[in-house]
DNA sequence: CTGAAAGCGCTTACAG
DNA sequence: CTGAAAGCGCTTACAG
């Protein structure tokens, strides 16, 4: 029934050990030998025991984990990691290796730095999270060069490398976080779309998220009707915030709705609570605390999660399947992009 | 390092057969030596390698799945059921053998019939959705008396001896329902509560999605403002919803936004639609063709999904944790409340 | 370049 | 009631 080695190994007219050379590729094997081993493989059709495999093998699957570390205010990137962690712990019994090498998101130099190092580790996998583009570039054709395979998460580099992309898309997002506000906002009224210290985060996801909200309203009933107002915000302080937004509201009458493409929507969030205009819709990124705050107190409507935690889980699982369990891996695994309101946000926070 | 049943019969001067005589639980073993290897199993905190375990065990998982079967009209159930073999094939070198038990959810007796097939099947494991409560509470009865370990899925009959329950917290679902609702409508306004055809459904389940949607307007600001008004439709047929509707519309003004507590709110869809009373909110439950339809041209403002095919798949996932890993599940695994709308929709459609 | 043997940690008859 | 041996399918040194 199930094709062994041993199988191979009787009809090739070899010993187990070769067809096990074959089979992993380390050399030591005749061509005319290894050609025909290999025929006979496919032939046969022959699927390794995983099991069995992990039994018998010492040497453990290394997986190299490149992102941004976390801060106690910055606590974003702790999820990705505990997802990778639970992954682990689920396929317990496989001997997988996570190594962390995390970087100051804000230190191109430290990137490099971290990135070096991965590579010296020689992991058999990395998983990484891009934040500057030609430099992840150059580290994934580094990656490539060595034969390491590496899959990226949460931001789409689009190396023709890379193994698989773990995360969403942000234009989509964009689309959805526009529906929202469209539910909630009648014709004839203004809607203000902030972008707060774009240069801090990663530039392309917010742009396109951006573009996804003009997309939906282009295509809307109620282009003619609704008027979106762009507010770019340099600096991440209130103080600069709040006279920001005072004056814009004082040179546009009827904003009904507010989209804020990146997590600082608290601080919009807390510009509308001192003024009490609670009663305009809010709607940002991410299920950190200070949004959540504003979530429940009702001042901000929706929250569209990254699922930072999916996106490890999915990464290591995705390494796992490839590496070990020879499946291919579909090329981009979009994360659902769910929407979050305070009567369903208890069942997001894990 | 790691602890094995050679260093176990070692330390207890006994053989490897021995100790996995007593670690099986299947007797032949005098009590005195099964108390020596029980104090050392847990003295030197044995964990059993999975691996090593399924690679010389034969026997399989027998996992029993009691669910009512779907056909051409309701595709419902047929989510949990793929839900189930995906997981399957993701554990698939672990030797699970799923063997389906489907029943006519609308005969009492056909449901008796099947589950006392599956007592005679002796499974490892059983995984039911409960449709008729006394019968279901019987069968689990049934199973506990003959060792068999059971999950129930959908529904919680909250059987004191059940592994665990995989659903939805229906009551939050109402609750999340409302705020939806609430989002896009103005004080003063009323707000239809229409269930469709309650006793072809499961009872329980739609009468804590109308509790916890009420719950959320009692402890709303708006509580003056809005009124719910409850409407009860013992039939299916369009014909007869379609007066029901036209009557309460004529007797009642300003209704504003409308929740079906089921899969049947693309009636209330069809409806709107005929009537041109698009603008009024419509939220109601599950991914099924003809809901999708109305929610892609914008007379469904959001569907909640039960996620069947989910369900599914931590059921599966919870009985082979427990059973082949000895890990313990918790009793209450609860699904997310997926909010959809059309533009995230895409995400969803596995 | 190739094969025979031992081993991974557990289970399964079989003999006593 | 108990133990010794063989086996699950693969990998790993080692000898030649």
């Amino acid at each position: 029934m199930k094709v062994r080695i041993k199988d191979i190994a009787n009809r090739a007219g070899v010993s187990a050990g070769t067809v096990d050379r074959v089979i992993h590729n380390r050399g030591e094997v005749s061509d005319k030998t290894r050609k025909r081993v290999i025929g006979i493989l496919k032939e046969l059709h022959y699927e390794p025991d995983i099991l069995a495999r992990t039994l018998a093998s010492r040497n453990p699957l290394k997986v190299a984990v490149l992102i941004p570390f976390h801060t106690p205010e910055n606590w974003f990137w702790k999820k990705p990691l505990s997802g990778i962690y639970d992954a682990c712990s689920e396929l317990d019994h496989f001997k997988i290796e996570v190594r962390e090498f995390l970087y100051d998101q804000f230190r191109k130099q430290d990137f490099i730095e971290k990135a070096g190092k991965v590579l010296s580790y020689i992991p058999d996998a990395v998983i990484a999270a891009p934040v500057y583009f030609q430099e992840t570039i150059d580290f994934f054709n580094r990656c490539e060069k060595s034969g390491i395979p590496f899959i990226s998460v949460n931001d789409n580099i689009n190396h023709p490398g890379q193994l698989s992309y773990v995360g969403q898309d942000s234009r989509s997002s964009g689309r959805v976080a526009a529906q929202l506000i469209d539910f909630a906002v009648r014709g004839d009224s203004r809607i203000l779309v902030v972008s707060i210290a774009m240069d801090k985060d990663n530039y392309s996801h917010i742009l396109r998220r951006e573009e996804g909200f003009r997309e939906y309203w282009e295509n809307s009933s109620k282009s003619q009707d609704v008027e979106i107002i762009p507010l770019s915000l340099a600096k991440d302080s209130y103080p600069y915030i709040k006279r920001a937004l005072t004056e814009t509201f004082q040179r546009y009458a009827r904003i009904a709705g507010i989209f804020v493409t990146n997590s600082r929507v608290y601080q919009v969030a807390k510009y509308l609570q001192h003024t009490s205009r609670q009663k305009i819709s809010l709607v940002g990124y991410d299920l950190i605390n200070p949004n959540i705050k504003y979530l429940n107190n009702g001042v901000i409507d929706f929250l569209i999660s990254q699922k930072p935690h999916e996106q490890g889980y999915k990464a290591l699982v995705t390494v796992f399947n490839t590496l070990k369990m020879n499946k291919e891996p579909s090329p981009e695994q979009l994360i659902s992009i769910d929407i979050i309101c305070r009567e369903n946000l208890c069942f997001y926070q894990v």
